[in-house]
DNA sequence: TCTTTTTGTTGAAACGTTTCAACAATATAC
DNA sequence: GTATATTGTTGAAACGTTTCAACAAAAAGA
């Protein structure tokens, strides 16, 4: 950068004082100043290209009209899709965000944190991984507001917009058994996020409904780091043991895609010989033969209503909020009866 | 926020001067000052959660540490990836970024620009939109450090790190005219950018090395907003004339995603009757039961070197750096002799 | 005419840092 | 013993804003 236009500079070529400037920039006092005088510091500042240095601002009101976003993964569809409407939906209150992503890793989620406070950010959004608990209660303390996405913390009492994740999984598993379904597998992460653990608990609840015995076997866990050969393993144990599934509900866009992957080339079709449903709308998954059943999450209110409440936590002290939304099934090819 | 432990608070406590602290928390002049003072500082600073604020420091020292991003569409995988990179190589050193999405609109980018230079960035990572000649010659006039990405401008002297598009597409063809195509269409964007129009050109070259007449009809044009009927028209177009193509070039994974399932729905076989490339590697067209051949591009190096390029900048002004990489073409079902 | 109100403007302090220039006290050199 | 260098520390100004409190001049009310 090079350019100092400040307002003293202004100031001096409109010869009047700073804080005449100010007020006139920012539209205060407008009954008390004269029209001409006002007119004449915005023609100057017009002609310097005036250009308001939000550092200086930020420092003095203590508001740098900026939100720190921390998401597992930009780069995971399913973050920046979130981003994207949180970007919109920040830009319509002109606040802007500056982001970070944690690969669901405790030590990098905390030094994004920490450097966010560091820059003063006015509030923040978070989808925290396993075991932030610790940290979360230490932004809790520091009163910066922040809303939580994605998941959530059972033993903390803060705001989020989550998923229904137990219904979510449930109405997959009803929906694989309206279709005649008898034995129906699940892959998903090993790991105590609870938002991961509820689409487990979905998935047995609605077995149990229908008194359906889970076979211990027909729930495989993957490691939440990167692992295509362990999802690969899991879908060939489901597959090829002694009780083979008829039916698989996949726990996120990421394993359902390795999976598909795999099962495309295996002597296996879909519908027929294997159901399939995966959460995520997921566009990769289109192109499959038979196209995948997804629960779609309504990200558009995830992050409108995110940044909702945390614009109104800024103003107002209030209770927390906390948001569990509903799925919606969209049945495709892979799980017709 | 809450908590106001400033260098003052500590100073206080510590029974020193704020020069001290500021000294002592920054690691300057360590030979100067004592050590057990040093010690006791730090231990105050430690016991009262000190955490130094960002915004004064940056007032004092015009540095933010802060790099804005502008790219189309943050919801784009090509961009979401990109932003990954540019993320972590910017922690690398100690950076963070902000980022904004244009949607390819001249008045959103320069609106993003000026944002970004009101809370001072010290420098920009821009992918701009069709006609921001004058908007960059603003930028440059300002002396704000930025490199552009993915796109540029050849009436304009800066820095850049692109694509080698024509190449790229060039080989693309070639490869397609070597595996026995002969009637070669494209389908790309309505759109002066120039990175787009090197595609095109790349497409045009190459089958005339080939002396191969380019029909007309053969290269299709679809606007840049998201229009997924257009796409699907153009596909027909190619298909139906009185003179099919035998093999299409696919200019983005936006319109690669539309043509492919457009094509899926046709009586069509690939790579049989149809050969297909196209730009970008993207997921989703994995599971087509014709993977598709894609040309690759370096998104690594990309979001590298614009980082390494920018804040060389920072340090030294140097003449401008204009990066042009190659692609490199994986081929596969799709476009199988 | 004298008070009171309104209009228009300003100086100065503050936000939390960094950093220059200065100083006192001690140590070293002659 | 004085001169010089070193060690350890500090006051104050500055970065570009905002905003309080004050004031002068003009207008209105008596």
């Amino acid at each position: 950068m090079a350019r100092k236009v400040s307002l003293k500079v202004i100031a001096q070529k409109a010869g009047v004082s700073t804080t005449l400037v100010s007020y006139v920039l920012n539209n205060q006092k407008v009954n008390r100043i004269n029209k001409q005088t006002a007119e004449k510091i915005r023609q100057v500042a017009r002609q310097l290209h005036y250009r308001a240095n939000l550092v200086a601002k930020s420092l003095k009101t203590n508001k740098t009209f900026t939100i720190g976003l921390v998401v597992a993964d930009i780069s995971n569809p399913f973050f920046s899709s979130l981003a994207r409407i949180i970007e919109d939906a920040a830009e319509e209150k002109n606040y802007i965000v500056i982001f970070g992503s944690s690969d669901e890793n405790l030590e990098k989620f905390s030094r994004l944190t920490d450097t966010f406070m560091n820059r003063q950010v006015d509030g923040m959004i978070i989808a925290p991984p396993e075991n932030a608990e610790q940290q979360i209660e230490y932004l809790e303390q520091q009163q910066v507001p922040f809303v939580v996405v994605d998941r959530y913390f059972p033993s903390l009492n803060v705001d989020y917009v989550v998923l229904d994740n137990t219904d979510a999984a449930r109405q997959a598993v009803n929906h694989l058994i309206d279709g005649g379904r008898k034995r129906i597998g699940m892959i998903t992460y090993r790991t105590g996020l609870k938002h991961l653990a509820d689409r487990r608990l979905g998935y047995k609840k609605a077995l149990h409904e229908h008194s359906i015995h889970c076979n211990e076997g027909w729930c495989r866990e993957v490691g939440i780091g990167n692992s295509k050969s362990e999802i690969e393993e899991a879908v060939h144990a489901l597959l090829f043991s002694a009780e083979p599934v008829d039916a698989i509900l996949l726990a996120s866009n990421y394993i359902a895609n390795h999976a598909v992957k795999y099962i495309n080339t295996l002597p296996v079709k879909v519908p027929l010989d294997l159901a399939l449903v995966c959460f995520d709308e997921t566009e990769s998954l289109d192109l499959f033969y038979a196209p995948l059943s997804y629960i779609e999450q309504p990200l558009e209110v995830m992050g409108q209503e995110a940044i909702r409440i945390l614009l109104n936590k800024l103003e107002k002290k209030e209770e927390p909020v906390q948001l569990s939304l509903k799925a919606k099934l969209v049945p495709r090819e892979s799980s017709r009866p």
